[in-house]
Parts: structure tokens; sequence; C-alpha cells
DNA sequence: GGGGGTAAGTTG
DNA sequence: AACTTACCCCCT
């Protein structure tokens, strides 16, 4: 019987079947392989064999040539993989392409070969590039049976510069001094990456290396590539802690993030000796980074994440399975990392939303990773200074470690009573002192620019943006008007086009320029540094002591911390909490806790301004036993999401409906929301259709609704009016939305 | 009748 | 995703 082969591409779609040539191996689950695809070829994974008929073998193209004799994705991933695709609503293939960072874009060389006796325009009786067919060409040679294909990968070369002659009597001269000295220092380093380089490192004229390679001397060469440096961080000492992660530990909260890492170490040093590795899972670049910096001098340690070239990762991929037993540092790119004895999954800093892929499936990897551990069944660590409440939900209460959370000292100004707008009295006093000790000081503002509107003192004109429901933001340092979300800029107009008064200003929320002015005013001569996208200035002399503010957005989290701040002020706490989602309390609590990394080692005096100071949240992060209040916080979060029905208690997907005219986008959602009510029916509900917290963006209007699946019954089944959907809206859908207001592109 | 743009359909 | 085909508008 002939083999069909299913192999999944990294496109957008389902796997597709190919015929398995009669001569040729059956390759592995796993393995890569070519197949003709369009006019060209392209690689994608083995994911099923099947045997069958001959009339339906006819149907099938055949597939070219595998790549590997060996699975490049372990088999037990491609299950996860496809169960992924499911859970996401998304192709197989999709997932495949968000998850594997190598493998399937290689450039190959590409041949073919008429078969014995086939009569083609083209002198095709041995093996010769394909260039040589135009793509209709091929695909009509193809289809009739008359060529053969073959396919290598290419190897990377490099063209290097190599001593061909030793030095003779004719460069001996004089006039060719620089030339021998040339070719000396060549033959002494044996190769270099150019001539330009020769010159530079033998101190001559480029022209005397041209000459060199003219007569003959040296010449350029393509050499197979060698294999690149994977990456190393600094070493760091991490601290002590009290107490320790045990087997029955499936949570780690509270403390430092070193504190929580330092607390894993005898269990990753267990796990190693038991001959297993260990995937450490980070949602962050920088966290990667500072991570690998404090185990690589206790364990084997290897990295892996976006920052890596593609040569790294390839070298990476390539050894891993040969490797000892190791802790894998990664990002979602490490997921699918063949990993042969791999016995538990870390995630670290489980809660954070840098976790949500903002494209393709848009998964949510510490979800992802934990249904890997499933599929594998090896035990799963989260940690992270406040757990979500889907993770406390997960792991039971009593799994989980709770480390002693940093003494904090903390100040609430009240806004409401103040006339010193952006600034409180009670800031400016701290600050005054903070500079008359010489000290350090960091403040937080919500966004980065002057503020978040110019509008006009006499009437009630705000600036805003030609495409997106939003004010535009003024920047008041490049003279300029833009809007954060769709990159629109202008400049400042002269009048107010409403009422033509000239009195235009900054209006609403502060950022980070005009705290940045005001601190100015109230601290002459001390210095201020900025640290948002915008302006990045150099912090180090910060790090060595010397005395300062920082006036920075979250953008200072990802800095190294800082050392002995004595004040660290959030300009306007109610921003935080102005995002409407429902985990916008929780996501607030996690980034107060994240603000003690910015100076681990101080105690700083936290500020905090707010129009609000009776927040109830507020009582939480005033508490004394830091323990016991975030416990209660989080019991009274999922006693909520328990009541009204959202995740973990059920799981939750968003429908975007966008369209160029407002009418439309509407009438398809309302259209859409009926569809998937008498599709669904008790098995879940809809809620909505309504217009998206920013309506117009990009140009676009935006309708969101939200399906709950509330028996589990997955939304594979309950979207399916969705995906069948074929109308004059654009349709987006996000399972587990991690910001449930946010646009998907 | 064709250049230039977008929308819709197909890929094994 | 990448690519082809269909279709529309505008201009010669």
């Amino acid at each position: 019987m002939p083999t069909a082969v299913s192999v999944l591409l990294p496109l957008p779609l389902p796997a597709f079947s190919y015929l398995l040539p009669f001569e040729q191996e059956k390759p592995v689950l796993g393995a890569r392989v070519v197949v003709p695809w369009q006019a060209g070829v392209r690689t994608g994974i083995v994911v099923n064999l099947e045997e069958v008929s001959a009339t339906k073998a006819l149907e099938l193209k055949e597939l070219i040539y595998p790549l590997d004799t060996e699975p490049f994705i372990l088999p037990k991933h491609l299950a996860f993989l496809d169960n992924l695709a499911k859970s996401s609503v998304s192709p197989p293939g999709q997932i495949l392409a968000s998850l594997l960072p190598i493998g399937l874009n290689e450039s190959l060389v590409h041949e073919v070969k008429a078969v014995a006796g086939a009569k083609v325009e083209h002198d095709l009786s041995d093996w010769s590039g394909v260039q040589a067919l135009s793509p209709n060409q091929l695909d009509f040679y193809r289809r009739q049976g008359l060529i053969r294909e073959r396919v290598r990968i290419e190897e990377p070369k490099v063209r290097v510069l190599l001593p061909f002659k030793k030095p003779d009597e004719a460069l001996k001269t004089k006039a060719k001094a620089n030339q021998l000295q040339a070719l000396e220092w060549l033959w002494e380093v044996e190769r270099l990456e150019s001539g330009a380089e020769l010159a530079r490192q033998a101190d001559v004229p480029e022209s005397s290396v041209r000459t060199l390679v003219k007569n003959g001397y040296a010449g350029y060469e393509d050499v197979p590539a060698p294999l690149p440096a994977l990456p190393n961080y600094p070493p760091k000492q991490l601290p002590s802690v009290a107490i320790y992660a045990g087997e029955n530990h499936k949570a780690i909260t509270g403390g430092y993030r070193a504190e929580r890492l330092a607390s894993l170490i005898p269990l990753l040093q267990g796990d190693l000796k038991k001959g297993k590795s260990v995937l450490v899972l980070v949602p962050e670049q920088f966290i990667l980074e500072e991570t690998a910096s404090y185990l690589q001098s206790l364990m084997p340690v290897q990295v892996l994440s976006g920052d890596l070239s593609d040569a790294q990762r390839k070298r990476f991929w390539q050894e891993l399975p040969d490797n000892e037993p190791l802790i894998l540092v990664g990002t979602y790119l490490a997921t699918l990392a063949p990993l042969g004895q791999l016995g538990r999954i870390v995630i670290l800093e489980e809660a954070s939303s840098s976790y949500k892929l903002q494209s393709g499936p848009r998964l949510f990897i510490s979800s992802a990773l934990r249904l890997l551990a499933e599929h594998l069944d090896i035990p799963c660590m989260l940690a992270d200074s406040l757990l979500s409440p889907e993770g406390l939900n997960h792991v039971g209460e009593k799994h989980c470690l709770y480390l002693p959370s940093p003494e904090r000292r903390l100040h609430i100004a009240d806004l409401s009573e103040q006339s010193n707008w952006p600034l409180s009295s009670d800031l400016i006093q701290v600050l005054k002192q903070v500079k008359e000790r010489g000290r350090r000081a960091v403040l937080l503002a919500p966004r980065r620019g002057f503020s978040a509107a110019l509008g006009c003192s006499d009437c009630t004109w705000l600036a805003e943006c030609p495409n997106c429901d939003l004010s535009l933001r003024y920047h008041q340092d490049k003279r300029q008007l833009s809007c954060h979300q769709c990159g629109f800029n202008m400049a400042i107009p002269l009048e107010c086009p409403n009422c033509q008064s000239v009195d235009l200003g900054a209006m609403r929320g502060a950022g980070t320029q005009w705290i940045a002015r005001e601190v100015a005013k109230h601290l002459p001569d001390f210095p201020i540094y900025r640290y948002d996208a915008d302006e990045r200035h150099d912090l180090s002399p910060l790090l060595e002591g010397e005395p300062g503010v920082v006036i920075a957005t979250t953008a200072l989290l990802r800095h190294p911390p800082l050392p002995d701040v004595s004040l660290l002020g959030l300009t306007l706490f109610d921003t935080l909490l102005g995002v409407s989602d429902f985990r916008a309390e929780e996501e607030t609590l996690r980034l107060w806790l994240q603000l003690a990394e910015l100076s681990p080692n101080a105690r700083p005096l936290t500020l905090i301004q707010t129009f609000q100071p009776q927040h109830p949240l507020l009582d939480f992060m005033r508490a004394k036993d830091a323990e016991k209040a975030m416990k209660f916080f989080l019991e009274g979060v999922l006693e909520r999401r328990k009541r009204f029905h959202y995740p973990p208690f059920a799981d939750v997907a968003k429908v975007q409906i966008s369209a160029k005219q407002e009418l439309t986008a509407q009438r398809e959602a309302n259209w859409l929301a009926t569809a998937l009510k008498l599709h669904i029916k008790d098995k879940g509900d809809v809620l909505g259709p309504s217009a998206a917290p920013v309506t117009k963006l990009k140009g676009l209007y935006s309708y969101q609704l939200f399906v709950r699946d509330l028996g589990h019954k997955g939304f594979e089944t309950l979207l399916q009016p969705v995906q069948a959907y074929h109308g004059s809206a654009r349709v987006r859908v996000d399972v587990d939305p991690r910001d449930i207001g946010k646009f998907l592109d």
C-alpha cells in the first residue's frame, strides 16, 4: 500500500498530505521533510503517516526529500501542538510557526533532473539547479512527472582571505615592504574576514592588500562558517534564603525575584542529579539574562531567546540532545526545545502579561507550558511576586510556598486637595530632603511625553487623533502631538481650531517630560534623569552612588537595579486602576510588588499620589502582614471570579469585529452575536457586542463580544460560527485575552 | 486594453 | 503566509 505523509508547514494552515515515493524510507514522526509548495518547495514537519489506496495516492503530490533521520521535534510535542491549536482556535501550522525558532526556513540547494527518456526543453540530463526553470515550467514538469527533484540544506559559508603563496624574492624589495608585511601577517594569522581587516591589522594601505590579491599571493575563498559562540552572561551571586521549595510545592510567591529563584536551587540541583533537565521559562530578555547570570556558576545553563542569531539557535538546537542534563533558561521560543530528559518546567513571573503573544495564535505562554507539563507528565513550578488567581487555583493553596515579602514604607498623598499638580506638596517635601541629603529618588509617571493631551484653556477643545478615538499625546521637546497607538504625528497648532484662542496647553495626566520640568523647578541644580521609550539617559552615575532623580515609565523595571534609592514616587496611581479590565487590580498590586525590585538592597519610602486615597487596594498595600494581605486579596479575587463566571472558572474568548464603517462593524457584530447565541445555546454565553473601549483605532471601528465556555467544551466547537464567518467585517479571535480592551491587529 | 490598486480564493 | 485570480477604476 502507498504511504501518505502528513506534513505541517509553518503557515496558518492545517497539515497537508503528500505521497511517499516508493523508493524512499518512511520518515520518522517529527522529522523535517521538503515538499513541493506552489511553484517551489517548503520545509515542514512530519506529523502523521498512513497507508492509502492507490486511487487516493494518485491525487497526492510526491514528497521530495527528508532532511532528518531523527525527529527534529520530539513526537511528544506533536500531540501538544495539536492540543494548543484546538484550544487557541488557530491552525496547527500557525502554532508551529510561532513556537519553532529555527529549522523550517533554511536556505536549500534545490536541483532537478529529467527522468530517463523524458522529453524536456532544457538540458536536464544531469542534476541541475532549479533556477534554470521558470516556476511555471517547474510546475508543468512536476505535473507531467517528467522530472525528479532533490534538495539539501545549504551550508552556511563565509568569505575569507587566505594566504596562497609564501613571500618570495619578488616581494623583498623596499617598494613592496608593505605587501611583504601584510602577507607575513596573513600567514601568521592564517585567515581574515576581509582585505580591509588585513590592512588594518598589518597597518598597511588597502591598496597593498589589493595588489597582493591581484598577484596571487593571497585570495578569497568561501569556507564553512565557524560555529558561533553561545552567549555568556556575567555571573551574579544569589541571595541566601531561609526556606527552599520542595517536591510538594507547585508555586512560589512573595519575596524578591532573586529570592524566589534562590529557593528553587536545591530542587533544580536534585533534578540534575537524577539526570533530568529543567526548562526555566522567562517572559522577557532582561529576566533571561538575570536568571542565567544567577544560575551559571551553580549548574550547567543554556539560554534560548530571540536575541540569539539564527546561527546560534541552530547550534543550540543541534547540540541540545547530546548535552548532559542542564537548565535551559528560555523565552517562549524554547517551548519546543528537544530536551530528551525533561524533568520539570519552571515558569518564572508566571502572571507576566509579557507571556501573552501579541500576534499569530495569541497564546498565553504560561497556560501553554502548564499544558505541556501535563502532556509530558512532569511537575510544573510557578513563581511570581503575586501569583495569578488562575495559577493559585490550579496548584492549590497548600502547594504554595510563601516567601516573606520585603518590608515597605508607604505614604499616600491625596491629589484632590492639592494645588500644585502634578506634584503634591508631600512629594515636593520629600524630594527636597532627597536633594539635601544627596540621595537618589525614582518617580514613575504613567506615560512618556509631556501630557496626555493638549487642549484649549478657553473652550473644551482637545487635540484628537484623526485615525483613533484618542487624544494626541503632547511632546513638548519635539514640539509635536503624536498618537501612541497609530503613530500619527503633527505640529502643535498655533491657535484653537474651535475658538481661535492662542491659550493652548497641557491637559490631563502628566508624562515624564512634565514631571521632569516640575521637579527641576523645585530642585534647581539637582541631577535629573529621564528613562522612557523616548529618552534613555545613562544612569551609571546613579549606579555608582551619585545623587539624582530618575523620572521614568515602567521601562525602568528592565534596567539593572539602582543602589540605595530612598524615595520611590508613583505620580498617578489612578491610571493603573483605570484600565477597563477585570485584572486591573491584580496587575496594579503586582506592579507595586515589582517596584521593590528597582532597589532591592534599600527600603525606600514609596509615595503614592492618587485622587482616591480610600481605594481598597491601598489597604492591601499598607497591610503590616503582607503575606496575609496577599492571600486575602487572591481569595477575594477568586471568590468574585467564581461568582461572576470568569477565568479560571470559565474560559473566555474575545471576538473583535472591525470595519472601516462604524455601522458595518456594529451590524456584523450583532449578526455574529446572534449566530453565536443560537449555536452555543446553554453550553456557554455571549456577552455583548459592545463598542471596543477605543472604538476607532488605526482607521478601523471595532466592536467586541465575549464568549464564555461554562462547561469547558472548548472554543473549537463554540466558536464555529466565527470560523465559518465570511462577511464584510474583519474578525479576530483572542482566546484567554489578558487585556480585554486591547485592539487585535 | 493595460497599469495600478484591492479583495477574494487557493495552496496537498 | 505567499501567491494567483478577479475585479474595479482610471487613463490613454
